[in-house]
DNA sequence: CCGATTTTGTTCTCACGTTCACAAGCTCCT
DNA sequence: AGGAGCTTGTGAACGTGAGAACAAAATCGG
């Protein structure tokens, strides 16, 4: 065996200028870091400090930076504006990204009113929402619109960004919908495994897992004693028969 | 040079009843497929089946469930009802987790009223907000209470999960009081860094940075020519002799 | 009872991500 | 000018995760 490997073992594969996706999800941090130094009025900072603000360590921080070039200064660190523009623009939020939210309930109520977007190159172009009685609400200074006009929007506005923000019911459908009219990148916070075609992105957003994975940390903090075995394989009757479906709750 | 390994390269370490993080963090997903299977009325289901359910491979899922132990039946498949009590065991949710939400603007609004938290393990136990003028307001069939008696209400519900969804600001100081008070994990909406002792857990939901993970990929595809999608196709580096690398520059 | 069939549990290998450690490079001081 | 002192950028070791492949059970039909 053992077929004759033309690479060597430990290349990272770093082809062209494509950037590691665990680095790419902390470039956000990191940016948001710089905001926060150059509000301060810190015009340098070394990559320690910037590892500090980030919540990362320092080689890990450098590394990430090494993937988008050498913006830095041996002795000195890092210009913080300069390097704020070049992660911005890496990232692509030099320019503004048309967005709209599918699901005015209460979820989509909080993020219509979020004003973080705005001031980070994504801009709110519609709020969109199926059910008449909320269609013609005034949130902020937008007007929820009808979900009949996605297609339309979506044309004149060159919206290319959907965030989901239905019940779990209709979260599919209105995903096939948004990506038949042209979006190509999605965030859902639905509870539900959403399929889309490739050549779309989609991330995903959801309260009640992460809740779940502090709740396994939890317990193993809370007395190391617990988790006892189990026998094979007792009658499973009961214990959690209330769990209702996975629909509830955000949306209208 | 190249000094001899001498341990083998590929040993897991799978050292007592340790599950990988990235295991812990899909549980919660299968947990979910679970429910929507059993409320399906399906009763046995096998590796496929639940992968596709839970939208990952099924080698994948079988190697995680191998993890919790062996709760199938080769030939036959899972049973839904036992698999799915068994993943919940594991994770903690067979028991009640009392949660307090901090910070009760657009986003604690919607999380008041989010019906999948006390359907799932979870119990919000309080609402607390340091306004005034919130504080009384009725959300759902619960009252806003004052932050400050947020250490009474750790220590009468032995609450050891806290949401912090206040803006920045206030956010490290309500993090610290919480930390304080007794909670041992913590779920960050708040777009800053939190820093907490060891011990404590904390995990941090942030949209505006999925928004820029979304917006990055959304770049590079606009940059490239529509790819000639065929199904199997993994290779993700194409040619991408666009982008001049650095153009200008910000003459700080 | 035996073989065919199905599906799990596990092993093996490769890819990805993190961290260490240090040479390269910049500034400042003497 | 030249060395001292920092800090970046990166090569290499190490650890974790993913997926293919297969042996080990279990059922079913004859």
């Amino acid at each position: 065996m053992t077929p004759a490997r033309s690479r060597r073992p430990g290349a990272p594969t770093r082809t062209e200028r494509g950037i590691p996706e665990a680095t790419v999800a902390r470039l956000p941090v990191y940016l948001r870091a710089l905001t926060a130094l150059s509000d301060s009025g810190i015009a340098t900072a070394s990559s320690e400090d910037l590892a500090t603000a980030a919540g990362v360590n320092s080689a890990k921080l450098r590394k990430d930076l090494s993937y988008l070039g050498s913006y830095g200064t041996r002795g000195v660190g890092y210009d913080v504006e300069y390097l704020r523009y070049q992660i911005a623009r890496e990232i692509g939020v030099t320019q503004d990204w048309a967005v709209v939210i599918v699901g005015i309930g209460n979820l989509g109520h909080a993020l219509a009113n979020y004003s973080g977007f705005g001031t980070r190159g994504f801009r709110i172009v519609a709020l969109l929402d199926a059910a008449p009685e909320l269609v013609g609400e005034r949130i902020g200074d937008m007007v929820v619109r009808d979900f009949a006009e996605l297609e339309e929007i979506v044309a004149a506005d060159r919206v290319s960004i959907g965030v989901i923000t239905t019940p779990a019911g209709p979260a599919q459908e209105v995903c096939d919908r948004l990506v038949a009219a042209g979006v190509t990148s999605i965030l859902n916070f639905a509870p539900v495994v959403l399929s889309v075609p490739a050549g779309v992105d989609i991330r995903k957003v959801d309260l009640s897992i992460e809740l779940q994975i502090l709740a396994y940390h939890e317990q193993r903090k809370s007395g190391e004693a617990a988790l006892p075995e189990v026998p094979e394989l007792p009658a499973m009757n009961g214990v959690v028969t209330d769990l209702p479906s996975v629909g509830g709750g955000v949306g209208a």
